[in-house]
DNA sequence: AATATACGTGCCACCGGTGGCATAGTAAAG
DNA sequence: CTTTACTATGCCACCGGTGGCACGTATATT
């Protein structure tokens, strides 16, 4: 077909010059009603919308933003991207993905790279990642700009957005208590991550408050995976056969709770309670069906979306706008009353 | 830190005209061996590498390859993303995801837009998107690469790669058929999805060659929804209780069946064989552990983006390079000899 | 009425590359 | 020893926008 209009198409339909159609689709201030009516008016008609590239040369932005992560739940980062893309897309931006892995020794200079070459106007990191300290220092260092999803408040509000699951594991505690659970057994995640130390820290420390004492051969730390639950599963339950509830740092883990149990000739939940947290795919379907930890991933996404944004584009978030979103309990059919 | 080097700054240290470096970072044949060498050096030495931005506005290119989808399974898309970020960060490319919404009306303008505004190279697009002939034919008008995912052969090879569904299915027929079973019911999924219609085509093909013959009536048309498979498998076990083998068209329909067998009392595998398509996350993970269908869907997106960058950059796909994958069985636990 | 201030607009360079063509140098052909 | 034919390289315009500054005109200030 005919070529895309440009600015100089408009600019001559409309009688103006090229920069002040510039300035009305910037939507500058400084442009006369009538001549600002006149070029809109063009631009509908002619369909016009500016290119992106040449736009990014000469103001050195891309209207890209990178999603960066190392994460196998294929769930948590699809929320992630339909929640950040929302916002994205309202904004005039696109989202570019660089799953990337967290362990090799390039891995930051990997991610530099991805933006500098493609000029990625900021990026949103997710955890794992989002620990990683040097990362965000050399971003910091580079002037670029970022916002991390995490589970612990490390950075300025501004450049974080936090889910508060030590929280949500006090409130997971005191369900279980009250429903008389005294015999709790944890597979907990590994804990060089944070948001695994937290989860465990905050569900050992409401048990205390309550006075509910799990003794240390009862916490196992597991990997995550649906594998590394079978495998604690086994040992816990071998090694603990008194234990009436497990919390697993997630579902995987729980669904492999679930799975070792029906092996065992264990009834969940009349003679094993499992709680879980992710809120995953699996939750609802496993059976019975897990009672749980629900992160509102996608408006925390949206939420970072909206940060880095602001801060790409200089204006400030509103204060209103806040850092810290708390999870909540899903309770279905996987904890029952002693 | 300082600005990166451009090409101006290779240049002026390599002491030869920008033109030559242009010419060296890419690939150019006409460059004197000592030259180059030279400009190899230098850009070793300084780290540059060529803006994609001011690239891509000189050649009308932006290295960007879309991803265009509107498909639930997250993991499927994940899976996706992965095989095409494999081929594409070799070759120089970045990933733009673009999931939309098939049923509006502007979906079409929705996609072109998308393309068109940053200058997309080329667009993959997934089932069930890839079926709308519509939009694969406003693309060829407008000169767009593009090249779709399908479980149907409905397009140029050079456009297409096909996952034969169907004959995945003759086998599961046949591995069924094998074990005994002769009392089969179906949940499908939508027949307006010619990956749906495959599916049961080549089911039933194969049973009827097989003298297996399935009522009408155990054959239920469901939505591939979970939900859906928990309504369908209601229906279909109160209206042929008789059935002993149940195919369902995805694996989140088959974990309805499980459940609803589950809520009726009826033991899976001993008393209900259960098969599933897509080995989903949960299908290992459900107990039992689902005997299902594998796409090699990494592969496969793969192999969509080598065929994508070879249109990008108009060197012919080889024509060993297949557009037809197969899929295969997976053996689990949820079908018992009867 | 003269001067200062603000506003609306245009001109031109520039972002960092690529394309087309010109040119110098060198090797092969006559 | 020319003429021809390449090969290697450079020059300059251009891709489609934005930034900085100058300029003309209208309004406010003294």
């Amino acid at each position: 077909m005919n070529k895309r209009p440009t600015i100089n198409d408009v600019a001559r339909l409309a009688g103006v010059s090229k920069r002040t159609v510039s300035r009305v689709i910037n939507g500058a201030s400084n442009v006369g009603k009538a001549t600002r009516e006149r070029i809109d008016a063009v631009i509908k008609e002619t369909g016009f919308s500016p290119d992106k590239q040449a736009r990014g040369l000469a103001a050195s932005r891309s209207f890209l933003i990178g999603l960066i992560y190392d994460n196998p739940d294929a769930l948590y980062i699809d929320q992630v991207q339909r929640g950040v893309l929302s916002v994205c897309s309202e904004k005039g931006y696109e989202l570019v993905v660089h799953p990337c892995n967290y362990n090799t020794d390039d891995f930051i200079s990997n991610c530099i790279q991805f933006v500098s070459r493609s000029r990625i106007d900021g990026v949103i990191i997710l955890p794992p990642v989002s620990e990683a300290k040097e990362l965000a220092e050399t971003l910091r260092e580079k002037q670029i700009n970022y916002v991390r999803m995490a589970s612990v408040d490390l950075d300025d509000h501004s450049n974080i957005v936090v889910s508060d699951d030590r929280a949500a594991l006090r409130d997971l505690a005191r369900y279980m208590v009250s429903l008389g659970h005294r015999d709790i057994g944890i597979i907990s995640g590994p804990q060089r991550y944070y948001s695994s130390k937290e989860r465990l820290e905050g569900f050992l420390e409401t048990l205390n408050d309550l006075h509910v004492e799990v003794p240390i051969d009862r916490i196992i730390e597991g990997k995550n995976s649906y594998e590394s639950g079978i495998e604690c599963a086994r040992t816990l339950l071998i090694q603990s056969p008194r234990v009436k509830a497990i919390f697993a740092n997630n579902d995987e883990m729980a669904a492999g709770v679930l799975k070792v149990a029906h092996e065992m000739g264990i009834t969940v939940p009349d003679e094993l309670s499992v709680a879980g947290f992710d809120d995953n795919l699996l939750a609802a379907r496993v059976i019975p069906a897990l009672t749980t930890v629900q992160r509102p991933v996608g408006d925390m996404a949206a939420l970072a979306a909206r940060k880095i944004i602001a801060q790409i584009e200089g204006t400030e978030v509103s204060e209103t706008e806040t850092y810290l979103v708390k999870p909540h309990l899903i309770i279905r059919d996987s904890i029952k009353r002693v």
